[in-house]
DNA sequence: GTGGTCTAGACCACT
DNA sequence: GTGGTCTAGACCACG
């Protein structure tokens, strides 16, 4: 779990995001408590308010649960952390596709273009050589 | 070229995007005047100082030019256009990979889910054929 | 800081470098967070906008870096003030010269003319004492 | 005589010193008449009302007037001119004097500054010769 | 009619 | 209380 922060959106939202990435891929097992908000805060290098705000976005998604005087747990249903990694990775496709309509590739144009990044990436290492078309 | 604002991104930022990626898309050719602020302002339906920081944020990347009192203009070298238009479509790519890791896809994953996606969404109509050059 | 300002140029860019002038010559300590927008904004009696304008101006610059919500703070390294500090004087230098030559004069006659001007000024009181390098 | 112009202030101000420079300097006779409006104009390449504007500038310092039907001329006196010269190169050392006090640097440490630069620039080659005093 | 500047004032999100 | 955004509207210099 990394925490790298950009300036121009809040903080607090960032922080939410990579929390609940890291418990829908299973970084935090269903049912685990959390560490705790200062802990939390510490390992983010931010205040203590901000991260209760971003649990708080977290908790309203339905992933995590807050049990009084006890702390924050992961919601338990590990299916549905599957499924909610699912729907976001689609989220991100969808995303991904109509910016790249924006810039006048089509899809079939932007996955070749992201075929072409991800295998010159990894160095002529596995066949599905290059279809560069844009 | 169509102005739908979200609420979650300063608006400036989002004109500034739709101009720029009309620019690179050659929408408005080299050398070509653009429409004056304030026709931007009444077609965007915002405030002409809105539309003014947009600009300057545009400009700012080298893609315009102001004459004064004449007006904008779009920067003469049509090829650093399509260069532009490239780069910003590999920093797509590359924003979609890093994103899709977070949630533990890799990109091999990623690749093939977006393929899914794609194929799906044209609903086995015209498979691979249709690659043309935007 | 003395806040005067002449007709013939924006106000935000006078602003700007009176800003730029008082960090680099360590008149705000590096890490040190400047007065608020509002609070320049009545210093200089104009309005916060205009400042928000030259604190853009100078961030642009590096000198200033804004932590949301807290406030600007002046960019840490003192050193890298000190060299800016020598490049804008440095600049004026270049800039003086070239006005002087389109005025016909040779730069060492810009020179002879600038230190009689001194010597004139300080009415042959201490010569040429005090020639401590900045 | 150069054209070059800069975005940030006006052309007609910038070509207003230009041809002041150049009359103070004896570029043109005293007596002498300028050359057309239309011809400055493309000269400089700018519109024909900016050269007008600009000339009505250096007219209002008495430095050249019209005469009905013919055109404009240089006002005689020649000496006026060189007056005028030296006034503009004190004016342009007392504005580089107070500019790099602003930096901190004093009188003695600007000329310092000044002297090392325009002997690095000669590099060293005719040391102190070449003094004539403007 | 063009862009630029400036003001006044409101609202917002964040900490 | 902080900076950021946005609007509305005025004025200016320029060509």
């Amino acid at each position: 779990m990394q925490f790298n922060f950009e300036n121009h959106s809040p903080v607090y939202l960032q922080l939410a995001r990579i929390l609940e990435d890291a418990i829908v891929c299973g970084e935090f097992e269903p049912g685990q408590k959390l560490p705790s908000v200062r802990e939390l805060a510490s390992l983010s290098r931010t205040n203590p308010n901000t991260v209760a705000k971003a649990l708080q976005e977290v908790e309203g998604k339905g992933l995590i649960e807050t049990r009084r005087t006890s702390g924050k747990y992961v919601s338990l249903p590990a299916t549905a952390m599957e499924e909610n990694r699912k729907e976001k990775a689609c989220q991100l496709c969808r995303q991904f596709l109509t910016d790249m309509e924006k810039l006048g590739y089509s899809q079939q144009q932007s996955l070749a273009l992201l075929k072409k990044g991800v295998f010159d990436a990894s160095e002529h290492s596995e066949s599905e050589k290059e279809i560069r078309q844009p």
